[in-house]
DNA sequence: GTCGACTCGGGTAATTCGGGTC
DNA sequence: AATGTCCGAATTACCCGAGTCG
């Protein structure tokens, strides 16, 4: 039986989505009976496509975008604008001048132009919040600017996430923060990462008593769970607690992935995981190659079950 | 409005059905009649398609699902279902087992239905954390499940946030919560109460000391400050440092408005402010009101400088 | 029985289909 | 090879007065 494909997205015609990238309706359809675009059909046989199609499609033909808007997007259409040098800095001014709107089309330029949101976060994302923070030091920004940026990027990342194509559920990725770590951004993105190589992420929280991350693996089981360390209150506390999750996600084989800048390699030497991430990109290279392995997996499996 | 709700079989409109996979409602009407979609009829010669039929209908066609929610549960829309009673159980239920989609269809069925923000807050997401905290405090539910059920609430209400109409600029709000109160959603539903009643409303972020918070104020002399207090470390330098944050504020002439569990009637009467708010409705309240005495103001001072 | 919201049927305008051609 | 335009037939979306539902 197919799976029942489910998403809150809107459907759009292929008219609309012609006019939103500035082709012709016919190269629109060619394209669709070509399956460079997926579409569903209504019973009378009319095209309709998701707006994650339409996205997903733009970012990997590096497609125009003529309006923005019909894809529910804001962005500039200057191609200038997505070249990486410079970016972080006028995404750091725009945040500290609080310029929400400009934000957004900094990040969904470079997502439109089909940067991976990895490079967005690493390069840009953490660049910024990282000059934010410097500027901080040397008293150049205030606290609340810093949380205000937060704010604003924590919108951003949940509207960028409810654009990516709805992630493959038999995957499942759990992520947290260490109790008293209150830092939701890197969890939050290392989400949209994961899920932008279809795994079904989520990030439970922050501040997540280890004891409750156990019974968050042994009740579902994950194929993997990501820790985001920006913060450790009590080292020795940390590596018990964790040594309790290493043993409950051995048992459920459950892949533990660590990252986050409080992880020093002092600490790191003392802890067992199955991969560390500086980097986003990391990240995303390790949910790729597992996931390639999980499917492999899955279809031995498969391929046994049908023997038997 | 449609049907049903005690029937063992599950009845949806036309309507209904049209939402959940992003069709008109002629088009259904016409696959009905066309026999691809069996109906029942009413004695009245009304359609009425059982659940069944709908997702036979959705497989064989391959059809998309844009609102799978409304073909999982019974009559969400159903004008008795608008009220109140039941209501913050269901959502209780849907955020403990992780169900975003009935949590979103819960929250903005309401929403499309006209209910107010602060009503749908004070009656149903309050009470649905309410209900998930005493459940956490018999052990009937775990800390990630708490934290789980906050990070679908958040990007709820980002969404509903992002479906408000842009506020009006010229009235700016400014809120936040104290140093080591994390709890983040009572600040964001007080910004979109107020965004509701037209105020340009935006929370600083949580965790915030006293003296950024009066920074805040200098810098972008709001005509409102709202803190949200769910939690006090130490209840004398919260009441020092609101005593300097109202200080800034006067100087500003910006109004105070306190809200939150942790605010007893005992720590109140040492604190001076322009308003205190039990519920999200007394905030829309003390809000709405304001807003006439500000246009008021600037209606006068606009007619001074015409007489100058 | 009133009432507001919904649905009916049917007509019309706009869109989309597939295919052929430039 | 790829794109844009044109076509008649079919499909879909919008509209409205009268009737139905809860």
């Amino acid at each position: 039986m197919p799976p029942l494909r489910e998403s809150t997205d809107k459907l759009l015609s292929p008219k609309q989505v012609a006019k939103a990238i500035g082709a012709s309706e016919s190269s629109l359809k060619r394209w669709c009976d070509q399956g460079l675009i997926k579409t569903v059909k209504t019973a009378g046989g009319h095209r309709r496509i998701p707006v994650h199609e339409a996205l997903r499609f733009v970012r990997e033909q590096n497609h125009a975008v003529v309006e923005p808007h019909i894809l529910s997007m804001t962005a500039t259409t200057d191609r200038k604008a997505r070249r990486i040098e410079g970016v972080a800095e006028r995404l750091t001014e725009a945040l500290l001048s609080n310029n929400e709107l400009t934000c957004r089309a900094i990040v969904f330029d470079m997502f439109l132009a089909g940067e991976s949101v990895s490079r967005i976060f690493d390069d840009v994302v953490a660049a910024a919040f990282r000059a934010i923070g410097d500027k901080w030091e040397f008293h150049e920004a205030e606290v609340y600017q810093e949380r205000c940026s937060c704010q604003i990027m924590l919108r951003l990342l949940h509207e960028l996430r409810s654009h990516q194509v709805p992630p493959n559920p038999s995957c499942v990725a759990l992520g947290a923060t260490i109790e008293g770590d209150q830092y939701v951004l890197p969890g939050t993105m290392a989400e949209i990462v994961l899920r932008s190589v279809d795994w079904d992420a989520r990030l439970l929280g922050t501040s997540i008593p280890f004891d409750s991350m156990v019974k968050a693996v042994e009740t579902h089981s994950p194929e993997l769970f990501w820790l985001s360390v920006s913060f450790i209150e009590d080292e020795a506390a940390f590596i018990a607690g964790f040594h309790r999750l290493s043993a409950a996600a051995s048992k459920t084989k459950t892949a533990i992935v660590v990252g986050g800048r409080a992880l020093t390699s002092e600490i790191r030497t003392r802890l067992s995981y199955s991969a560390f991430c500086d980097t986003m990109r990391h990240l995303e290279e390790f949910g790729k190659t597992m996931r390639r392995q999980t499917d492999i997996a899955s279809q031995k499996s498969r391929k046994t079950r049908k023997n038997a």
